[in-house]
DNA sequence: TTGAACTATGCATTATATTCATAGTATGGT
DNA sequence: ACCATACTATGAATATAATGCATAGTTCAA
């Protein structure tokens, strides 16, 4: 009924009072200009103008139509624009999923230059799954994931954005300090500091403490690391973390890193993403930066 | 580009997330649809669903055009209620212009009642014309025009709507007060007083005063009505108004009304229009309403 | 009164949207 | 694993609508 193309004419020919001008700018013939707003009339019933002399005037009915479109065709340009940014991979909504604690501080320094580079895109980050972290990308929940733990599935992608090595953490005067490497049998009778999440998903369990069937003395949850470490630095218990991230806390807490085994377990943090979407310019970048960031050791 | 009906298409398949259902509310056949969503998305060369499995889901630009649609949309079919309201008369801007300074109190009656009947229609009132009211109502600034002194013009429709009699206010002590009716001579030494208009278009004067060759003592003018009774109440002047204008403020003001001459200076209140107006239904029930509002005298 | 500049309109043409018929694809039950 | 079912996609034919052409009608100013 009430089309866009009606909108702008409305527009056009108030500006230029005239079929003939207005016809021009809106590329079409007079003629079908005079045609298309007579069947506008007759389909709503209403006459729009009239016809003063040589020119045209709004009638009231008119007018309104024009207020409506200077308030409709602004949103709609503007939609246009940023249909164009979608369209080129420069607008969109980067949700991320985490599936790992200490990615999180990780992700803090791939979000800031990212944002900068693209100020189109928005991130979402999401800590929590109802289905954990694939599923949510499969489902669209989410369209990146950060996790320590590829699976490789047909439908989507998965590739290393950065490797660290998981190290002990100890207290500044812990006796297991100035080791060089600790065996499993160390941490007999320590406290063990994790984050809350299920011990088969632990390197520190199912890399070295499992292989050698030892438990420590006792296991402790907590949820952020900040409180880890304070413990750690209190020598209330010893927890595994990246060495990147105890170096970045080295000055704020007395904390030492000390090798778990003689070669030290080596991670590797991986992103995954849909294959359907590995084409689309904003995620490959996020990745890019993602591989770029700097980190400590 | 992108129509209205794409904007439609996008909510509705978002509702029933079904090509075939969609298809059936928006009464397209699925095909229509099919090959419609295809090429909007060739258009803007954005995926707008992913194809999941049966059914479709938004992409992230689709999820944007579908916030887009529930703000637009809603505009339009507002839009759409308004224009059936103008196309049946029911919705509009009466622009009211006024000729004569008493004239604004009658309108007043006019106005509560219909504002009532016709609650769509806007009344402004202009009481100051560049041109005068006649061009006003010929360049469409105005669209009803009350004058006590209507122009036969071809484009233009005059009718009278009431009728009153002019007369001379004096007050309650004044020495012509209980005089059946007054000669021109009778104002010989008074102070007249009236509305800030050119002579020949009062009444007083062109019907009166001017025939007989008489001027009175002094002419003052002011603009609204209750000083110039206070005036007049107090000795202070004479001054002609409607009878039914008086009648209404005699009890307010110690003042009388006194017959202008033998007869009487009938005059009638006319509210003109454009022709081409004269079928808009809430235009002509103003004029209905205005020919049966009641005034004493 | 006339010519220039505009709008309106019938008809032919072109472009666009829709349908039909059918192939292709995912889903869930057996 | 297969099949019936319910859906989507697509090419070609068709229907519908928009546009342009040619021209007539109107307005206005010189």
């Amino acid at each position: 009924m009430l089309e866009i193309i009606h909108l702008e004419i409305i527009q056009e020919l108030d500006k230029q009072k005239s079929l003939t001008k207005a016809a021009e700018t809106l590329c079409l013939s007079q003629s079908a200009l005079s045609h298309t707003i007579k069947k506008l009339e007759q389909q709503l019933g209403v006459a729009l103008w009239v016809r003063d002399g040589r020119y045209l005037r709004l009638t009231q009915a008119g007018l309104y139509l024009l207020s409506l479109s200077s308030r409709i065709l602004p949103q709609l340009n503007h939609a246009e624009m940023m249909i164009q940014q979608y369209a080129e991979g420069k607008a969109g909504n980067l949700r991320i999923g985490l599936e790992c604690y200490p990615c999180y501080q990780w992700l803090l320094k791939v979000v800031s230059p990212y944002l900068e580079a693209w100020p189109n895109i928005d991130i979402d980050v999401k800590q929590k799954f109802k289905f954990g972290g694939l599923d949510a990308l499969e489902n669209y929940e989410i369209d990146l994931l950060v996790t320590p733990d590829p699976i490789f599935k047909e439908d989507l992608l998965f590739q290393p954005v950065f490797d660290y090595e998981q190290i002990l953490v100890v207290g500044k005067n812990h006796p297991l300090k100035d080791k060089k490497y600790i065996q499993p049998t160390d941490l007999l009778n320590e406290i063990l500091i994790t984050y809350p999440v299920p011990a088969d998903r632990l390197d520190i369990y199912s890399q070295f403490l499992i292989p050698a069937g030892i438990v420590p003395h006792q296991h402790k949850t907590i949820e952020t690391t900040d409180i880890i470490l304070q413990m750690v630095e209190s020598h209330r218990g010893v927890t595994a973390l990246p060495l990147w991230l105890v170096k970045e806390n080295m000055k704020q807490f007395k904390i030492a890193p000390v090798r778990l085994g003689k070669h030290g377990i080596s991670k590797h943090i991986h992103v995954g993403i849909r294959k359907k979407d590995q084409e689309l310019s904003y995620i490959q970048s996020f990745i890019d930066q993602a591989m770029a960031v700097e980190l400590y050791g």
